[in-house]
DNA sequence: ATGATCGAACCTACTAGTTGGTAGGTATTC
DNA sequence: GAATACCTACCAACTAGTAGGTTCGATCAT
């Protein structure tokens, strides 16, 4: 049913086109860009992205993928560095960290999120996903750490997840309109929050 | 200079207009909405809208600061009612819960404030103005609870107001995001963190 | 080895529809 | 009569997407 391309297998073209449209996305969104700007910023014409991606909705799907795929690496990757649940809690806020530290870059599912009236639906499932995974595996550390000690116990882990996924999200969003004006990256922000969680 | 027109001198017409504009960009951003969509929901052509705003970029400056206006009196009428920090700060929380449980519209500003990056510059300026405004108003808060034992102190007054606001802003685009999932709206998620700020 | 063949990657040239915006005319109202 | 609000008719630029041809490297049978 899924005649959709993988990320997995992409070709270093297609694969140089998935990056350029990533960077794309975060900075403008889905109705920012066109299949022209990616053409300039890869070196190649327009017609030659529609023979990797026939269409935009499709391009943007294996986009969100790669990206949900990508974050879902760093998370295991974090996992195995950082045993208690503070240490993965920062580690995780680090991550928006990088993301919005590159040029003020936006989540791209902070920002396809913001526009989910205005996409594919597909694209909408997509991100639903990755907010949906997100919330999971921040309630299980939670929960985790509040069993070990290492939180403080009491309160909902699903509702402390949420506060920090979304106060993560906001400072990306609020940083980007903010401007010159001085504004705690979302690192220092998640921080605040993980230490009013300690035990 | 400023040849703009002013969003307190609107005829019944523009007022519609801009009605309508914000409405879609609440929705749809600023790239995701046309002058044929604001002149299909007005009941009128689309070439009569630029009779009242000459330029996308104009109107949508109008909206933005009709929408930064009615917040700061919201603002205003909102400290007439509570007197206490915590409760103002409730109360805050409420306005954003107001925008979003209205068929889980946006912040207009967090909108566009996502859209920084592709949006004239005359715009992204109002959208800065809104965000300092809402630091200023609420760091105040925040320090005079602080001064009258409502609220613990110790914390920085200033970094406290940017968690909310960023916290509530993140919590209309993961909430969109997200979709169906369950997921508190931002009044909830405003009440957990004055929850924890009070003395 | 050689040459045919196939497919991937890319191109030029195009389409139909949409975009923000303009020109110029017609009612209505003060 | 003059401003306001609206209209029809248009424009140039841009949008996603298509048609059809070229280049080129790998894979084949001879």
């Amino acid at each position: 049913m899924n005649s959709t391309k993988h990320f997995s297998e992409l070709s270093p073209a297609a694969e140089r086109i998935v990056d350029v449209a990533q960077g794309l996305i975060q900075r403008a969104g889905y109705n920012g860009f066109s299949y022209e700007d990616i053409a300039r910023e890869v070196g190649i014409k327009k017609p030659s992205i529609h023979h990797h991606f026939p269409t935009k909705a499709e391009l943007v799907a294996v986009v969100t993928q790669r990206y949900m795929h990508r974050f879902r690496e760093a998370l295991l990757r974090l996992e195995g560095r950082h045993a208690r649940a503070p240490e993965r809690l920062l580690a995780y806020a680090d991550l928006f960290e990088q993301t919005y530290g590159a040029q003020r870059q936006l989540c791209l599912c902070g920002m396809l999120g913001a526009e989910a009236d205005a996409i594919p639906a597909e694209v909408a499932h997509e991100v639903q996903q990755f907010f949906k995974a997100n919330m999971t595996w921040l309630t299980d550390v939670i929960a985790q750490g509040q069993q070990q000690g290492s939180l403080r116990a009491g309160v909902d882990p699903a509702a402390q997840a949420q506060l920090l996924l979304c106060a993560l999200e906001g400072a990306m969003v609020v940083g980007r309109a903010a401007g010159r004006v001085a504004h705690q990256g979302p690192a220092a922000l998640g921080a605040a929050l993980v230490l009013s969680l300690r035990a």
